[in-house]
DNA sequence: TGTACATCAGTGAACGCGCGTTCACTGATGTAC
DNA sequence: TGTACATCAGTGAACGCGCGTTCACTGATGTAC
């Protein structure tokens, strides 16, 4: 936002996006409405239309964006010369990491009750995030490998088990006991079964 | 409901949660609010407040009889006489059997924004199902054994798939890839790593 | 067995609220000549 | 370089809607005597 405001603004789709998501952290989906996030854009809650045709297209793209966020993170935690086993186990703690740091958007980019999840942005976006975890896994050698699909067989298990993990994490489950007693704090890595690469 | 209605119900609190819930499997979170359900019960929309406070202590109540329910699913596959492995297969397909038939329901059972998490009676039933996955997936010995919190790894791992495959299948990502094409269906067994028991 | 009365669990109208959307409008910008 | 004009991206008031909640009320039930 610049301090010279003049009748056009100039960035608003991309104003809108930056704050909406702003405001998804700050307060949670209950909190997020067109209004809510025109006001915080500086704008009336009419203009937001000439960008996106309505509230539901603007959450989806919020959710693009959260892909592309998701992606850095588990990109910036990967070591560029180091062993697979090490790469995957960076590429797993930075899913979890980002699904605890931003709960709210990572609940809008699996919600179907917000966005739509077959738009083909969010699905590009998706598409690379889980890339990340795909190539990485491909070659995993673990106990049922000579079972079909091999690769898609490794790459769901991980994806389930850091998916599961993050959402449990976020949920306050894994670190309180059933009987309220508190629990040591595990780490997503903790939790991966034994592998090797086969080649 | 009985087809000789009274001034005074007889059973509202009872109906309430059925009804949500029979509203909840048909139209997912956004259809649900205290006046269509209350019109669901055939009640006027005032009438709840005599059994709940207000609208998210009957969604904390409606989760709690999803507990129940998702306990009964897992034990329902549960076979009596067979090997420790088989009953923990059959628990893992219970607990995604349950998440793919009752999506909503599943979701609702893990939202903070509807529901009251720290609600006595929701913990109580939440610990019971997870009391399941945890009681037979205690002593299973697998490759990390050796370090510290055996049991507890075990069950969380245990815990995170199931939980992240139920959440992924949901919503559709493990039957489409990032291409668009469809893939083989796996089943949640197909993605657990191996194992023994140490007992 | 009948009556009085407190209590419980409903009714239905009204309230205020925030929401997304619509609409006539207007200021700013870009282009043609 | 100046003017006319189309287009774009805003404004702000108004709309109707469904929501949860409140309130005075009333019918049904249970209990005391």
């Amino acid at each position: 936002m610049t301090t010279s405001r003049t009748y056009h603004h100039g960035d608003l789709r991309n104003t809108l996006i930056a704050e909406g998501l702003a405001l998804l952290e700050e307060g949670g989906v209950s909190k997020m409405s067109l209004r809510a996030i025109a006001a915080r854009a500086g704008v009336s809650h009419a203009a937001p239309k000439n960008h996106f045709a309505n509230l539901r297209a603007l959450y989806t793209a919020m959710a693009a964006e959260g892909y592309r966020r998701h992606v850095a993170f588990m990109r910036a935690g990967l070591p560029k010369r180091a062993s697979r086993p090490a790469k995957l186990a960076a590429a797993m703690r930075g899913y979890v990491r980002f699904a605890q740091e931003h709960p709210h958007l990572f609940a809008l980019m699996f919600s179907s009750d917000l966005c739509d999840l077959d738009d083909a942005e969010l699905q590009t976006a998706g598409a690379e995030s889980y890339g990340v975890l795909r190539e990485i896994s491909a070659g995993l050698d673990w106990d049922k490998a000579d079972k079909p699909h091999a690769d898609l067989r490794a790459e769901t298990m991980i994806w389930s088990l850091v998916h599961g993990f993050a959402q449990l994490s976020n949920s306050g489950m894994l670190s309180t006991a059933p009987d309220g007693s508190a629990l040591p704090a595990l780490s997503v890595t903790d939790v991966v079964p034994a592998f090797k690469y086969r080649s």
